[in-house]
RNA sequence: GGGAUCUUAGCUCAGCUGGGAGAGCAUCUGCCUUACAAGCAGAGGGUCACAGGUUCGAGCCCUGUAGGUCCCACCA
């Protein structure tokens, strides 16, 4: 006896016992299995530190569904998961932690910061895990993985050591961003851009031998003017070719510097003059490289004003500019101030404004590896979704710098350099040697400089597989098949992959990147912590289910777009899981009261063909959909299918049949019944996999014991443990029957018109009347009379007559004609002759504007000549029939004396 | 400055390679019909931003215009 299912669909009363049981049958565990093929995906590792969002559920949502649509299909599916350090958003979360308990990073020394990190890490590393199994994932936990786990840092050193050896890494004094907070050097991709409302100030460098003769620069950042070396005017500027190589002095500093040309100077932009401050620009470093000029860095760490600075020593930078600017102020040096809005460089995680500095620092050299990345998109064996990301993708690669990759942090991968104490000699090893190869002392000590967390993540969907190591996993399951992630991180992550995998193991990490957007607020805005409007993906589960979330996610939504969210969406996510649920408690409680023992494909009715055929097309089409990663339009087409066709109008015919025991066709009801809700919750499963676990597990333990358990495609049985170990349905010839299709389209457009009508004319439900359908064909009136579909869809319909003519029929009953049938409802009472002229006369002039329409296509010979034929045949088709039709409705209008 | 993208029903968005405008929500009208009121049946509502062009045919392709969003970029 199965369980009976409970009115309403509660999810939580379901999920974690499902999800237990998954994981507990290992489901989701994939072993290196060469009889079958492997389909890879590897996860984007959250941050240790955070806490699941609406951007890791729908992330998530994407891979599950794949993954599980995969493994159904028969493919041996690794979800490869794991976490990542997230060296700095750590270490700041860290620092920020510590210090509450009065605890600086400096007193706990390197060893003891770590030790407190990975406590950090062991605290919080599981709880995102955690969150990620209440999405439904079936991400194999067993092979879950960590950046900084043994096997990673492997992989990282041993990249680092190789990139090294051959040139591709090295160590340089350059300018690089600095973030004066967090106290690190920073790469590019980590510099955003903003719009601030500054100023521009215009001040005057007095010319050195010449009394009263001055430039005028215009500058943003007054307070570099303690670093400048030199001030630049274009070459060609003829109102300061008699500057060139005099000297200025630089006010404050009162310190003779030279004027030099370069064409780098934009003529019409400010004065025409440049303060060239070599160490706290990065054009002006390319100024000064080009003209030998002292580089002077003014600044300490934390972007006050170094010794340097004289007076202004120890003033934080704006304290300094304003000083410095009231200052020359007085000194009559100041001749403008302008308001002026520019862009900033701030650093992505604390919002600083970021401080270009020169210091010696780790970089990777882009210029080869960046272009057989390239190459690998143009010649499409990468294939980015949507389409357009291509162009971003190129844009970067083509503008792309040297990755900076050190970091003056201490929870990270440090970076294997070693230096020896006596002789300078650098030494990049995996292991830290024993002594210098040059001067063979021992004291060699160890670069202090942590990576970039980014250089490990560049290796995950290989480090995570074994490599270096020569793996069973890496042999098997690498490359991997598709990356599922946001836009966002296309620079920082997705290019990264791909030039270091091509690098490494001579392959593509993935043949395949499909984007999602982000998941925006119910106004538009991103959601975020300072707005606090972020939505917990977690509540939105508690409330309505993981299924609904899921299925809200990744419905009405192009790929690489940014969605909405809105809690009425979740609504309509979870009543459509509803809706699924009571269609499959309807379907149970019937195969509970009888048997369907075996059933034929004779024994089927016209709606039983017609439903199955419907079935047939969506599998092909859903799956065609799924293949091409057209995920909300799949799963729409579900939607519709499963909600409209099955549950409105295939349920609501088929009940008669089942209400009835002596009806001869009931056990073919029940076997389509149950076949069409096996394959629609089979399709539906990735999207929604815990209620179609549900109802297929209880489903088939009552249809176990009542049915020969075949399904139609290709005699394969649906009785498993589970659905998600099921087969995917695949489509069947046999079962297309397109007939059948025609038929059923005929009753419904017949029971549409006369709902329409009932309405229209405001007749209660209560009251019931005969139909007549009248039709001179053999073939229609056989449709309707074969089929008992047609009464049930008419609770109201008090009897049924099908006949060839209208005798009989009074003149005036309300009427409504279809395509090759008129149907007929006698309401003396009610029949009012006007009303039904005009409807008349509405439809007459519909199908007369269709006729023009058709038959205007059809006498341009350019349309006849140059469209497809099955065009011209379709338009020659549906001319015939509006004609028909048209012939009917007059008739019609003549019996009522029009 | 370069690039991408959007503009479709009151709202939020689909619309795949060009072949009679769709969904959800909202609105209006009836229904507690023995799976579901988290439901059923029906209805209203759109010059597909604007202007040209290509085509037998354009929401879709091309050009331009207007407005919005985003990304990239070293104009001090």
């Amino acid at each position: 006896m199965a369980k009976e299912l409970e009115k309403n669909y509660n999810p939580s009363e379901i999920e974690g016992r499902l999800y237990d049981k998954w994981v507990n049958k290992k489901y989701f565990h994939a072993e290196v299995d060469r009889s079958k093929k492997p389909f890879t995906i590897v996860m984007p590792p959250p941050n240790i530190t955070g806490q699941l969002h609406m951007g890791h559920a729908l992330d998530n949502t994407m891979q599950d569904i794949l993954i599980r649509f995969k493994r159904m299909q028969g493919y041996n599916a690794l979800w490869q998961p794991g976490t990542d350090h997230a060296a700095i958003a750590t270490e700041v979360k860290l620092i920020e932690s510590l210090r509450e308990k009065g605890i600086e990073k400096e007193d706990l020394g390197r060893e003891g910061f770590l030790e407190k990190a990975w406590d950090w890490k062991a605290e919080y590393g599981g709880r995102i895990i955690n969150q990620l199994k209440r999405m439904g994932s079936s991400a194999d936990w067993d092979r879950e993985r960590f950046t900084m786990d043994e096997g990673n840092n492997k992989a990282v050193t041993e990249v680092f050591c190789k990139l090294y050896d051959k040139g591709y890494i090295y160590k340089g004094s350059r300018i690089v961003n600095w973030c004066p907070v967090c106290q690190t050097s920073i790469s590019d991709a980590e510099v955003i851009h903003e719009e601030q409302q500054g100023f521009f100030w215009h001040i005057n460098y007095p010319v050195a031998g010449e009394e009263g003769r001055f430039v005028e620069i215009a500058t943003t950042r007054p307070e570099t003017l303690l670093g400048d070396t030199a001030v630049a005017v274009n070459p060609e500027d003829d109102r300061y070719k008699s500057l060139i190589g005099k000297t200025v002095i630089l006010p404050l500093v009162n310190k003779e510097i030279p004027v030099v040309a370069d064409s780098y100077v934009d003529m019409e932009f400010g004065t025409g003059v440049v303060k060239i401050t070599p160490a706290h620009d990065p054009n002006d470093f390319e100024v000064g490289k080009r003209h030998n000029l002292e580089e002077i860095n003014i600044m300490n760490d934390d972007a006050t004003i170094n010794a340097l600075g004289g007076k202004y020593a120890g003033m934080d930078r704006y304290e300094a500019r304003k000083a410095m600017v009231e200052e020359l102020d007085k000194l009559g040096l100041l001749v403008k101030v302008e308001p002026h809005t520019h862009m900033v460089g701030t650093h992505d995680r604390c919002k600083t404004v970021v401080e270009p500095l020169i210091k010696p620092q780790w970089f990777v050299k882009m210029s080869e590896m960046a272009k057989p990345a390239k190459e690998a998109v143009v010649n499409g064996t990468l294939k980015l979704i949507p389409e357009r990301m291509d162009k971003t993708y190129y844009n970067w690669l083509d503008n792309i710098r040297d990755w900076c990759i050190s970091r003056q942090l201490w929870w990270g991968h440090r970076i294997p350099a070693y230096y020896c104490q006596d002789c300078g000699e650098v030494i990049v090893a995996k292991e830290k040697p024993c002594n210098c190869p040059k001067c063979n002392c021992t004291e060699l000590k160890q670069d202090e400089d942590t990576l970039d967390t980014w250089f490990s993540s560049a290796l995950w969907p290989f480090s995570t597989l074994g490599w270096p190591d020569k793996t069973e996993e890496m042999d098997y399951f690498f490359p991997t098949d598709v990356l599922v992630t946001g836009y966002d991180i296309i620079f920082f992550w997705v290019i990264r992959m791909v030039f270091s995998s091509i690098e490494q193991t001579g392959q593509l990490p993935f043949h395949t990147v499909l984007f999602h957007g982000l998941v925006r607020d119910d106004q538009g805005r991103k959601m975020s912590k300072s707005l606090g409007n972020g939505i917990d993906p977690l509540e939105v589960i508690d409330k309505y289910g993981a299924d609904a979330l899921r299925f809200t996610l990744v419905t009405g939504n192009a790929p690489g777009n940014d969605m909405r969210f809105y809690w009425e969406r979740v609504e309509a996510s979870r009543n459509f899981a509803n809706k699924i649920w009571n269609a499959s408690r309807f379907i149970l409680m019937n195969i509970e009261k009888a048997d369907i023992g075996e059933v034929a494909l004779s024994d089927l009715t016209i709606a039983d063909r017609w439903i199955l055929s419907k079935m047939n097309d969506l599998v092909a089409e859903v799956t065609e959909n799924m293949e091409k990663y057209e995920l909300g339009i799949a799963v729409s087409k579900l939607y519709d299918f499963l909600w409209e066709e099955f549950c409105d109008w295939y349920i609501e015919m088929v009940k008669p049949r089942l209400w009835n025991d002596e009806d001869e066709t009931k056990a073919a009801a029940l076997w389509t019944l149950k076949t069409v809700l096996t394959n629609g919750l089979k399709l539906l499963h990735p999207y929604m996999p815990f209620v179609t676990e549900e109802i297929f597990v209880t489903l088939n333990e009552a249809a176990n014991a009542k049915s020969d358990g075949k399904v139609y495609n290709g005699g394969m049985s649906d009785i498993a443990e589970s659905i998600m170990i099921s087969a995917w349905p695949v489509y069947d010839e046999a079962y297309s029957f397109k007939g059948d299709e025609d038929a059923v389209d005929k009753i419904k457009e017949a029971v549409r018109s006369i709902r329409n009508i009932r309405s229209e004319m405001n007749v209660a439900p209560s009251r019931k009347a005969t139909v007549y359908v009248v039709s001179p064909k053999d073939e229609i009136r056989n449709i309707f009379a074969a089929s008992k579909t047609f009464f049930a869809m008419l609770g109201y319909a008090s009897d049924v007559i099908i006949q060839e003519d209208k005798t009989g029929i009074a003149d005036d009953a309300v009427s409504v004609v279809i395509h090759d049938a008129a149907i007929y409802m006698p309401f003396a009472e009610l029949v009012d002759v006007a009303k039904e002229l005009e409807r008349l006369n509405k439809e007459k002039n519909r199908l007369e504007g269709e006729i023009k329409r058709a038959s205007g296509m059809l006498s341009n010979p350019k349309f006849v000549d140059k469209a497809p034929a099955a065009k011209v045949e379709e338009e020659k088709a549906k001319l015939k029939k509006y004609t028909e039709t048209l012939e009917q409705v007059k008739e019609r209008l003549s019996q009522l004396g029009a």
